[in-house]
RNA sequence: GGAGAGGUACCGAAGCGGUCACAACGGCGCUGACUCGAAAUCAGUUGGUCAGGGUAACCUGGCACAUGGGUUCGAAUCCCAUCCUCUCCGCCA
């Protein structure tokens, strides 16, 4: 959410910033709104100003003993126009409100004007793609042969974009899991959290994915008992929403909490499951892991002072990278331009790693600075210098995708007899295991 | 699921129809005194949010007692609904 004083003193900057990233401001509805709204703000402020006085003379009045009926006559019709004047009010600062957590954040001005992902620009690459001397696989050809990986039987248990993994391919979707957790913990000081895979709605609107991206999200209903009778075709609102991203719980984590300076930087990292509905995605990514319903992520979360959220911003991007590089797996990273950026995101930066079946990098990790844009939405606050709330800047980025990276291991790693080798740093967690290879049954 | 207690500022907590929300009383924070400095002690002081006005420090007013309704000239206080926390019982991985 953007400050609206910001909308109010400066707004052709506004809707020009907001336009680098597409974003078309409502400028005529938002000014005749808040012309509205500034006489009906006052007016009803006024007459509560005349109520609660009246009221107070009552009160004076009759603990004197006094004769009160010449002030209650004249107070007698103010209810009703405060009333009026009260639910005018309301629904215009719901309407003012409905634009404001429609608006995107405004991109940082080191971030590249671009219309599309064609205007990412990359700035660093780390890593040698492999040369192999065979005929290399996908991932799905790969996991299949190796009888790991089975995405009927998936289908028959929940639908499409799900995935099953057995044996050595869910150990190794796990041990990458506890090694990502292990490296941020342990060297880059994060605090590992576990939280809620169910939250309400206060904790999206807070993050950015409410109100305008209800259609990616999972919904849950509590039971009743009776299929039939299911809240769901009841029409009621959701008890709870399936988390798209650990960044939801654990951002909201200082939602309405004044953090106390000396606490600051707070860093999560948090290993969870992931559930969207990719609408809007048909047929792209069909085959595979890449795109799924549910897909595992270790999230890193920075809570920040405002002065350090760039800088965090390095550092975050850095501690994802470190994982790709202990793992061997080749990437680059990419500022995303303004036409390609998430809706809360004041600048991001992608990691893509390298998939040979593709012959090309995708997307592993986004990091973003939402600046205060989340941190706004949800009361997000610290005391200051001089001892004055403040609002807190947020940071969020994967550290890594599991599935994804899961995939990069497999394709990068594949042996020519259709084994896939496993990275030195996680044949600790493979209780010793340096290779996934056909053993039948297993 | 049953019974009870509770949700008031950064934290603890009093208030239970008007003169205690300009929110008592503690703590925390800040300022000053004492001190070489600190701790302790003493004194003072502030604390959320929105609007209007002002270059500004500030001024004026509104809102905020879990949330949303209701009763009333007036609600933290009375009524209704919902959410959450705690204690006990039941059930349970």
């Amino acid at each position: 959410m953007l400050e609206i004083q910001q909308l109010r003193t400066d707004l052709e900057n506004v809707t020009k910033t907001l336009a680098k990233r597409g974003y078309v401001f409502p400028t005529e509805l938002f000014n005749s709104l808040e012309a509205a709204r500034k006489t009906i703000q006052t007016h009803t402020q006024e007459l509560q100003a005349r109520r609660n006085t009246a009221s107070k003379q009552i009160g004076h009045a009759k603990s004197k003993g006094e004769d009160a009926s010449g002030i209650l006559a004249e107070v007698a019709d103010l209810g009703d126009a405060l009333k009026q004047a009260e639910i005018q009010l309301e629904e215009i600062q719901n309407r003012l409100q409905k634009i404001l957590l429609d608006i995107p954040n405004l991109p940082h001005e080191s971030v590249p004007v671009g219309s599309n992902e064609t205007g990412n620009q990359e700035i660093r690459r780390w890593g040698t793609p492999r040369q192999f001397d065979f005929a290399i696989k996908d991932h799905v050809s790969i996991g299949e042969a190796l009888d790991l990986l089975d995405f009927e039987t998936a289908a028959k248990l929940s639908g499409a974009r799900f995935s099953l993994m057995k044996g050595g391919l869910a150990r190794l979707h796990r041990a990458l899991a506890q090694f990502m957790l292990d490296i941020h913990t342990q060297e880059h000081g994060y605090t590992e959290t576990y939280a809620p895979y169910l939250v309400n709605r206060e904790s999206l609107l807070g993050t950015g994915q409410l109100p305008k991206f209800a259609e990616d999200l999972f919904t849950v209903h509590a039971g009743t008992g009776h299929e039939s009778k299911s809240a769901e075709s009841n029409g009621h609102s959701p008890a709870f929403y399936l988390i798209p991203t650990a960044e939801v719980p654990i951002t909201n984590i200082v939602r309405d909490e004044i953090v106390p300076l000396q606490s600051l930087p707070l860093k999560f990292v948090a290993h969870t499951p992931c559930f969207r509905s990719e609408a809007g995605s048909y047929g792209r990514d069909t085959r595979g892991l890449i795109r799924q319903h549910q897909f595992d992520k270790v999230e890193l979360v920075h809570i920040v002072h405002p002065d350090q959220s760039y800088i965090a911003l390095e550092e975050l991007v850095g501690h994802a990278e470190k994982i790709l590089q202990k793992l061997g797996l080749p990437y680059r990273v990419i500022t995303l331009c303004t036409g390609d950026m998430g809706f809360s995101a004041a600048k991001t930066y992608d990691i893509e790693v390298w998939l040979p079946a593709q012959n090309t990098y995708r997307e592993i990790s986004s990091c973003s600075n939402c600046e205060a844009f989340q941190a706004r939405r949800m009361q997000a606050r610290f005391r200051n210098e001089q001892g004055k709330p403040n609002l807190l800047h947020t940071l969020n980025g994967s550290g890594l995708a599991v599935g994804r990276t899961l995939v990069a291991i497999l394709e990068n790693y594949q042996n020519t007899d259709g084994s896939v080798s496993i990275p030195d740093v996680l044949q600790p967690y493979m209780n010793g295991l340096d290779q996934l290879r056909i053993s039948r049954g297993k």
